[in-house]
DNA sequence: ATTAGCACTCGGGGTCAATGAGTGCTAATG
DNA sequence: CATTAGCACTCATTGACCCCGAGTGCTAAT
């Protein structure tokens, strides 16, 4: 549907107005704030046009127009300025990221963190996750007479790490029946192969051992779990209370937001992407209900060219896509560079 | 100021009806729910008395009473039932907190998501942490041929650790320098002693070695700033949305709730404690504007004796004090025990 | 000390009219 | 045929007004 270049740029300014100053816009106000050298009575006939096209919808007759998510749609896709993060943005986030480039949960924290901040929604993010990875590496570090930490590292380069306390005081013998356990039956496979099952199996099979072996592969399944559970993060809820159009609502969407299991149905319907990596999901386009009067825009960041997690904003429809998209765009890609420094080979 | 039996009985009644319906109570609606045989001429004798002392106050002239801070205090000092939290509630915090048990943070998150599902109110918590503490044990885990995890346990049974990467290969050699050093100038020490001046000095005694060195060391200052720093985790935020008390004004006391130094003041305000540990604060008691029109219930949990971090409980003075400060006293009483387990000696 | 009775207060809810921003339509214009 | 001036129309918002009812405080009687 190619519209005349005049509505275009109509199109364009109504939803730029309507996104700056929350209030339906009408002929009048355009035509002043565009400065266009025609009447507003022709003005009002192109937008009943974009009405009709379902561009633009009224709250009530006598109120001007705003954007239908259709209007934002082709905004989004046509219309919006593709501009480039500004570089003193892109230093800021990078001041941000860097310090926690030990510390993978931590930097998805600050990635949010500052992605609140700079954009005044909720942004979610979930850690770093790869089913596909094998455990690369087990290590038993002594801390105490009868505790441990166990450290797992695997192939994608995700480290987790557990406390673990033994029965009997933690000898030399066990450190070894221990390393031997892992290193016959799970270096090289997948995390997801120590399930409890199979450290039962084995307990079984140690004979008098096993009592005093149980705490540490009880660890050990729980540590492997953890590198498959991610974790949902969520941030700047608070800056959704600002909106008008949360007054009533809020703790709705919030609660969605914060159940797991949901955001993770909305991240993997849309498993593909096309703008540059980004999803844009804008109001009704939303499959969830909870969603359906907010947009969301979402994209995976990759470490070691997988992509391991989500980072995504959530707002009213009514945010300023143009600025949204290239800073989470921008962060996106930080994250997998930082996250992806601590994989080696 | 004591009060007569008859008052204290109508005190106690109000503050319990209006924190169980949120709205006004009338001397009608009194001599009902209380069955008592004398008429609601009197009743209104009464409370225009406890008006008087300043224990209730009217919305307007023709509304109900609603009890004032003052009202609260007196209820919760003298009045409250004190009651013991039931087994299956103290069964479920204990199922909710064990399995966390490795994890000090994540023991208190749960704290914290449990408090908050329990209350609905929103739930603040800060994670253990022990000016005085001295350090125990370090440890260098390679992780890979560049990279290396270093692990720190202090005498409070703090455990720490954080990802490193060097710039050349790891090498034994390297290795058994850092161990070196730790021991030398570490070990035994408080960890705040573990500046990263200091270990600029130290850098700097290493001559060509320090190149090598740096990166290690710099995240071992690391590692120690981070016993010291205390995070503030919220909960239970979006159940402050629920009461009418914040339709208006939520964002602010969430933001408030999120500011970490705010919050610490806030703690520190109040050292010792009266109530069986715990401190209530209600309504103007408290010392920030921010919480003045709510009530927070909070207490220090300790590890092996020591008070390490604080427990929270904030919502409008409108809480129900008898319930959750029984609930609040058991998960610190908990939370203090399972970190304590890590400990040894 | 208690109570019945009563006048009084005041917020909430409903109706009503005025206001004004913005619209759609029509007829005139170049 | 696109544009425009003009105008009637719609409808949310606002404020004035009134009524209702819950709840009060006071007084005089018990």
């Amino acid at each position: 549907m190619e519209l005349s270049e005049r509505k275009k740029r109509l199109l364009a300014a109504i939803v730029e107005r309507y996104i700056a100053t929350g209030e339906p816009v009408g002929s009048k106000t355009l035509v002043d704030a565009l400065g266009l050298s025609v009447s507003s009575a022709t003005i009002r006939n192109e937008m009943a046009e974009l009405s009709a096209l379902g561009y633009l919808e009224q709250p009530h007759t006598s109120a001007g127009r705003i954007p239908s998510d259709a209007g934002y749609r082709y905004y989004v896709d046509y219309l919006m300025g593709r501009y480039e993060l500004p570089p003193n943005e892109k230093r800021l986030i990078d001041a941000k990221l860097e310090p926690a480039a030990g510390d993978a949960r931590k930097v998805l924290e600050n990635a949010g963190h500052i992605l609140a901040e700079m954009t005044h929604c909720a942004a979610v993010s979930t850690t770093p996750a790869d089913e596909a990875a094998v455990v690369r590496r087990v290590e038993l570090v002594p801390i105490g007479v009868r505790t441990a930490m166990i450290v797992m590292l695997t192939s994608s380069g995700l480290l987790k790490s557990r406390i673990c306390k033994t029965l009997s005081e933690l000898t030399v013998d066990m450190a070894e029946s221990f390393y031997n356990i892992v290193n016959a039956n799970f270096i090289g496979k997948p995390a997801a192969a120590m399930t409890v099952a199979k450290i039962q199996t084995l307990a079984v099979s140690l004979g008098e051992k096993s009592l005093s072996m149980t705490p540490l592969l009880v660890a050990l399944a729980d540590v492997a779990a953890m590198t498959e559970r991610t974790e949902l993060l969520l941030e700047g809820q608070s800056n959704l209370l600002g909106y008008r159009e949360y007054e009533q609502n809020a703790y709705e969407l919030i609660e969605f937001l914060r159940r797991a299991e949901a955001m993770d149905r909305v991240f993997s319907e849309h498993p593909s992407s096309e703008n540059g990596n980004l999803h844009v999901l804008i109001g009704e386009e939303n499959l969830f209900r909870e969603l359906q009067n907010s947009s969301m825009i979402f994209g995976k960041y990759a470490i070691a060219g997988h992509e391991s997690g989500t980072l995504g904003l959530v707002g009213p429809t009514r945010i300023d896509y143009a600025r949204l998209i290239p800073s989470l765009r921008y962060i996106t890609e930080i994250v997998g560079k930082i996250l992806s420094e601590n994989v080696e080979e």
